[in-house]
RNA sequence: GGGCCCGUAGCUCAGCAUGGAUAGAGCGCUGGCCUGCGAAGCCGGAGGUCGCGGGUUCGAAUCCCGCCGGGCCCGCCA
């Protein structure tokens, strides 16, 4: 498919030839303008050979342009600058071809990528308690990053790993064992119930008591066990999950497969792995200092303990070997869940033998936040030692803490702070579905002041939080901290989401009203800037996801919507389509709109924005 | 003590992968635009030592080094 990335890439090879030829091999670059008045594409091959040939700019430039010779001439116009740049810009033909190309597809169409098979594990929230908005970044970058590798053409599995036998559940049990606490709940959602009630309130009395330690450490031992007790939380966890999942289905989240620690553990998975390590040199065995009679990684690690048992670590690293395919899968399969989008969402099991539904991955992705870096640093080492045809990638993001407003609003104390940082135990948290609740409720009150004649105001509504929180995530960077104000949070106007879905809604409504467009369309009468700009932007689609992908970055993608957004409504502000009075432009303008629409959809698609017709 | 991340307008953030030619948005402040395809929109104004210092380079917000400020991690816990 043509674009702008085909024709960078078309300059960047003909540029290297024409280097070639001259005899440099050298560093240069073909990028987007700094300025538009400078044209759509630049290289600074010309500096590169001024230098290298110690010539004059102007002399350089003409050796260059000589030696120049791109594929798609015919949509390149070369304008070589007096500053030794030398600018392309793209000719209507291109334009034409490619609104052509778009419209006969309904998109962008297929990308051209090496496919790959990959699995990414994202959400994997301990499952006693509910989801909170720093899981939800969590929920979102995963699934985005998801979207963003399938419609490159991945074959993606989407992983949720359980924490079934930690201390967390373990927590829990004893709020209903041994404090009193309804198994069945108390009328609220049930992992409302567990994490902000009983984990909450357990957890405040175990840490004072000796006696309920012990019960807990006695606990532990039987989840890892697999006796009732284990078959007792089974029931609690697995409901938690079932709710856990609604919240993040919610969000337009979905999930392929669940892992279950517990499973890895009853399968006996450890020694395999142990003995892969072991014959490949991965892990050493220390004789003296003070870590003598241990295992240990990397020389710092400690991964089986003196008395020979193994540290929590070596349960990521059996998960990172299952992922991969180092170790031989031992699960049988069954199913979870029916989703929204259609699909059966699967779980390991240890008695039933479904369907095998995981195929090892050549590259795995986990998405975690920046504290647990360093120990997911250490695994991919080892894994990827042990493994080094397949790559083990970490996607971190940092941390989301409570403004001083927010946490306020829930109670927290939180003193002199700015912001206060989650925290589960000790009850400082702000549940995802109590913002997804109150966002909803603030598009409501927009939809019901503007009396809009909506047919489905709920859905509508659900839609706008969907895409006010999820844009609201993906456009920070990942390496940003997040300091989550809910008053904020509930701001619809400006760069947010509802401004994506009404830019395109804005559009559908014209092709809506327009009536048949005369296809293939000639766009050559559109020689506005505002225009043009959009036409560009539109181009940039595959150029945009690519450098989304490579530089894993989805505030990117997010970005591009938004620049696109904007484009749109520069236009629909300063020209008429439907009461045009040329039909040659009304047809152009009509094409450029629809072409819009087309390309904002499949972006929405890959940023898990619903489109509404109506908002 | 060792390591990771952040620092750009009053506030929240783009831009940094691949150095380039006038540093961009939103919010807030301020002045305009609906008898027009949807005003959740658009146009204008005010607002910037790109944390500080050095280095590399013809050229640094962008690369390198040091420092300062903020956040986080570093257990034979899970």
């Amino acid at each position: 498919m043509i674009s702008y990335l085909s024709e960078i890439n078309d300059i960047r090879l003909a540029s290297e030839n024409a280097l070639k030829d001259i005899g440099l091999q050298v560093n240069f670059a073909v990028s987007e303008t700094t300025m538009p008045s400078f044209g759509d594409i630049t290289t600074n091959a010309a500096f590169v050979i001024s230098k290298a040939k110690k010539i004059p700019p102007s002399d350089a430039i003409a050796l260059f342009l000589v030696n120049f010779k791109p594929k798609s001439q015919k949509f390149l116009e070369v304008v070589p600058h007096t500053s030794g740049f030398v600018n392309f810009w793209l000719k209507t033909e291109f334009f034409n071809k490619f609104i052509n190309e778009v419209i006969a597809q309904h998109g962008f169409g297929d990308i051209d990528v090496a496919q790959k098979k990959i699995a990414i594990e994202h959400t994997s929230v301990n499952p006693n308690k509910a989801l909170h908005v720093g899981h939800a970044r969590n929920v979102i970058i995963g699934d985005t990053f998801y979207r963003l590798l399938k419609r490159l053409g991945h074959r993606v599995a989407v992983l949720n790993y359980i924490d079934d036998t930690g201390v967390q559940v373990a927590d829990l049990l004893i709020g209903f064992k041994e404090m009193g606490f309804s198994v069945d709940g108390d009328g609220q959602k049930y992992d409302h119930y567990c994490g902000d009630v009983v984990y909450v309130k357990a957890n405040k009395v175990i840490e004072n008591d000796l006696r309920l330690k012990e019960v807990r450490s006695n606990i532990l031992k039987a989840l890892e066990a697999g006796d009732e007790t284990y078959k007792f939380a089974n029931r609690i966890v697995s409901r938690i999950v079932s709710e856990q999942l609604k919240s993040a289905w919610a969000l337009g989240a979905r999930y392929d497969l669940l892992n279950w620690e517990s499973h890895f553990l009853h399968a006996g998975y450890w020694n395999e792995v142990f003995d892969i390590l072991k014959s490949k040199g991965a892990v050493q065995y220390v004789s003296e200092g003070k870590n003598a009679g241990c295992w240990v990684l990397k020389g710092k690690k400690v991964l089986i303990r003196s008395d020979g048992t193994a540290v929590y670590t070596a349960k990521d690293i059996i998960y990172a070997a299952w992922k991969l395919g180092i170790v031989n899968d031992r699960f049988g399969y069954d199913f979870f869940a029916n989703q929204w989008d259609g699909t059966s969402l699967i779980t390991t099991s240890l008695d039933k033998k479904g369907v095998k539904s995981y195929n090892p991955a050549d590259i795995s992705y986990i998405v975690i936040d920046q504290r647990q870096e360093p120990i997911q640093q250490m695994i991919k080492e080892v894994v990827e030692a042990v493994i080094p045809d397949k790559k083990y990638k970490i996607i971190a993001y940092g941390l989301v803490a409570l403004s001083k407003n927010t946490a306020e609003k829930i109670n927290a104390n939180i003193e002199n702070e700015k912001f206060v940082h989650m925290s589960g135990r000790s009850g400082v948290f702000f549940n995802l579905d109590d913002l997804y609740f109150m966002v909803k409720g603030a598009a409501m009150e927009i939809i019901n002041k503007r009396n809009a004649p909506l047919e489905n105001k709920e859905r509508v509504a659900e839609g706008i939080a969907v895409s006010a929180i999820r844009y609201s995530l993906l456009k920070i960077d990942l390496d940003k901290q997040i300091v989550f104000d809910i008053d904020d949070a509930l701001k619809l106007e400006g760069d947010t989401g509802p401004y994506l879905q009404y830019s395109l809604a804005r559009a559908m409504k014209i092709i809506e009203k327009l009536g048949p467009l005369k296809i293939p369309c000639d766009i050559g009468v559109l020689n506005s800037e505002e225009e043009r700009a959009l036409l560009l932007s539109l181009t940039k689609f595959d150029y945009e996801l690519n450098k989304s992908y490579e530089t894993v970055s989805l505030s990117t993608i997010a970005n591009y919507a938004h620049e696109l957004a904007v484009q749109f409504n520069i236009f629909y502000e300063k020209h008429r389509v439907i009461d045009e009075k040329s039909e040659l432009v009304k047809n152009a303008r009509g094409c450029l709109v629809l072409a819009f629409t087309y390309i904002m959809t499949d972006l929405f698609q890959v940023l898990g924005i619903p489109v509404l017709k109506e908002l």
